[in-house]
DNA sequence: TTACATGCAAAATATTTGCGTAGGA
DNA sequence: TCCTACGCAAATATTTTGCATGTAA
């Protein structure tokens, strides 16, 4: 059910000392850096899976634990706003956060209804034909949501 | 934000004397009959768009004002295990619920994020690359969501 | 300084559940 | 009759918001 890796590769957000990629856009952008937006911001640096207000609330408090679930929630709203964030929802009852790298990173879910864990799946097919099929409908795709949800092919059918 | 359709050909759930389509699936599948259920199912039957749970309490009191919003609830998770309705996320923060009319009828939803208006649509190619995609993931597909949001193209651009 | 972000707690929403009763098979 | 579904109201779970205070620019 989890799912965090590093990548320490093109951002750093272990150390203090470092202003994480997010923490970066922000500043672009023209958001105040309070110092809560800089924890999350941090945190969600640091994080390449899809936690919920909750997760990121435990994983924010670790490092400043003065910082509350409203400002967790009006973070994401923000952070969304301005695509930093992405909102998921997998099915249960609750709203899941994701980065957003760029439009190079745009993927999809295969969810794993044993297990719920959750691959990540990009196919340049499926992207170019949910653009036909809106245009068809005499639509401009601003946005798309697609949720595999499969079991495992236990090994190969022999 | 209302699309509801009457198709008195197949069914006729508008008479009291009659039968609904989903009265008569529930006898197949075994359920009780009670009368909330039997008002929920003409209710679903006469019914073509994706009501959430107070949408359908509205329409179910209009009948049968006695009916709570709890069985409202009880129905829907018993409709959905016996694949009566299926249950859809259009973004805002309620489940919606359709009637399954049978695998001949699945389609998706292209939404206009400005009125809310949703759309249905069905497309082959995308049934077929969505299970090639899950199957060369090593998985067998059980369900899927696909919901494209987009915003109408006005008229032809010249 | 000053507008805006925050913490707190209460509110709003959506959904579920315990319990005693009613009703279908 | 007997078991299950029901209505009611209370409980949960998630997310939002009003208000007084704190803080970045």
């Amino acid at each position: 059910m989890s799912d965090i890796l590093q990548d320490p590769g093109t951002d750093g957000a272990a150390t203090d000392s470092v202003t994480s990629r997010i923490e970066r856009i922000c500043v672009e952008k023209g958001l105040r850096m309070t110092e809560p937006r800089r924890v999350i911001a941090r945190v969600l640096s640091s994080t390449d899976d899809h936690p919920d207000a909750e997760e990121l609330y435990e994983r924010v408090k670790v490092i400043d634990s003065s910082i509350s679930m409203a400002t967790i929630y009006r973070t994401m709203k923000l952070f969304e706003e301005v695509s930093i964030v992405s909102k998921r929802d997998f099915g249960d009852g609750r709203a899941r956060y994701e980065k957003v790298s760029g439009p190079e990173d745009h993927h999809h879910h295969m969810i794993d209804v044993e297990s719920g864990e959750v691959l990540e799946f990009y196919n340049q097919e499926l992207e170019d034909l949910k653009i036909r099929i809106a245009k068809d409908l005499g639509f401009k795709l601003v946005d798309h949501h697609l949720e595999l949800f499969g079991v495992r092919i236990s090994e190969k059918k022999h």
